[in-house]
DNA sequence: GAAAGTTTGTGAATGTGAACACAAGTACTA
DNA sequence: TAGTACTTGTGTTCACATTCACAAACTTTC
């Protein structure tokens, strides 16, 4: 009942919450309390509850949450409720992860393009997309893509985001590991797969 | 000159610490002042000295950060100054990402050992390490290994987790798209790279 | 239809981390 | 040696996020 700012950690948890609801829905529950969800997600009921709390009452108290119409809602938040289309830059063995992975439509993505500099691999095909010269980059804006995933060894990394921005992209999800600097206006994301890694030791007892 | 408890969001940042520290090494550079390091991070200056103040002093007023001396220090912390063995369980594409990432190296990790379950794939060589048969995880104490990293489809990961548990294993990386439950005392880490993308719509001021 | 059992929504309290400002120490210059 | 320019280390303040507790609303039971 507030429709003030969402905070940024609430954002963060929500395409969580979106791929479990869309799980349950497939179950065939319609029906989904705060603690099912917390459950499937790892928090608490009431982290989901004050989540929730901040765009408006999706629940009925003593049942629950109509778990179709909160994913709705959701999309529309994240701005997933219209097709979202992406270009992927480098298809090399994370690139290629991408393309394949299956995650991406439950949020409505649509890698639209893929490209390579490695003549061999232009033209070829990887799941319906076909990957083009990285020359073509510049072809984005013509085709109505405004999202980047950097997937090319980290010396390339910057350049490509570079390139990327001119074609117009609004938002990059950077998987080379190494910070990449864009103007104010572009939002990035960096994931570093062994970063996470590194992370993991530090919670372990000593045997 | 604390030495109390280091504070998640502190730990959370120090592999990225280190990953520039690295880097400026290699450049050649042995000094480094919490500026430019903020720079090379993405973050600023004072974040950066007050993560640091958390365990003690390592800069030189005036001067700044020996590179060398400040790397040494965040990867003890971290328990990365001995070789951490880790392994890989499911060879697909997220798999031969991770098992081709030379991020890895860095850090000082050693994917020792990778499994799957198709038989197609068993005896082959990626890298320089041999797939072998999931049935063979139970192997997992004897050679040491305390790292598991799950790169399986959906509907395999928490019996894989289930596994890599009974086979002794702390701490998880998980790659699959779901929450993976597991006793209290062993620690997982999940990365859904779809899940990171379908934060930045949000982010993007509509055209 | 009353009572018992669920489950949501949210104000308030608590906890945690980020941002700031500045004293204190070091290097350099002349 | 004095003065200037840097740079760290940290106490304090501020902003934000989590946790809690409970009233309100709904369902079920008898």
């Amino acid at each position: 009942m507030r429709y003030g700012r969402i905070p940024d950690e609430t954002i963060r948890r929500l395409p969580g919450y979106l791929r479990a609801l869309v799980f349950s829905s497939e179950q065939g529950r319609q029906r989904i309390s705060s603690r099912t969800l917390a459950d499937l997600v790892g928090a608490n009921p009431w982290q989901v509850r004050k989540d929730f709390s901040y765009f408006g009452d999706f629940g009925t108290r003593g049942v629950g949450y109509d778990a179709e119409k909160l994913a709705r809602q959701i999309r529309k938040i994240l701005k997933l409720d219209v097709v979202q289309k992406a270009a992927l830059v480098g298809v090399g063995n994370v690139g290629s992860a991408v393309l394949t992975h299956p995650g991406f439509r439950v949020y409505g993505f649509d890698i639209a393009v893929a490209f390579d500099v490695n003549p061999k691999k232009i033209g070829r095909k990887i799941d319906r997309v076909v990957i083009e010269d990285v020359s073509r980059l510049r072809t984005l804006k013509r085709r109505n893509i405004r999202l980047g995933i950097i997937a090319v060894p980290r010396h390339a990394a910057q350049e490509t985001a570079d390139k990327l921005v001119v074609a117009g992209v609004k938002g990059i999800l950077n998987f080379s590991p190494r910070y990449i600097t864009v103007p104010k206006r572009i939002k990035v994301i960096t994931i570093d797969i062994a970063m996470d890694l590194a992370r993991l030791p530090y919670y372990i007892p000593a045997r």
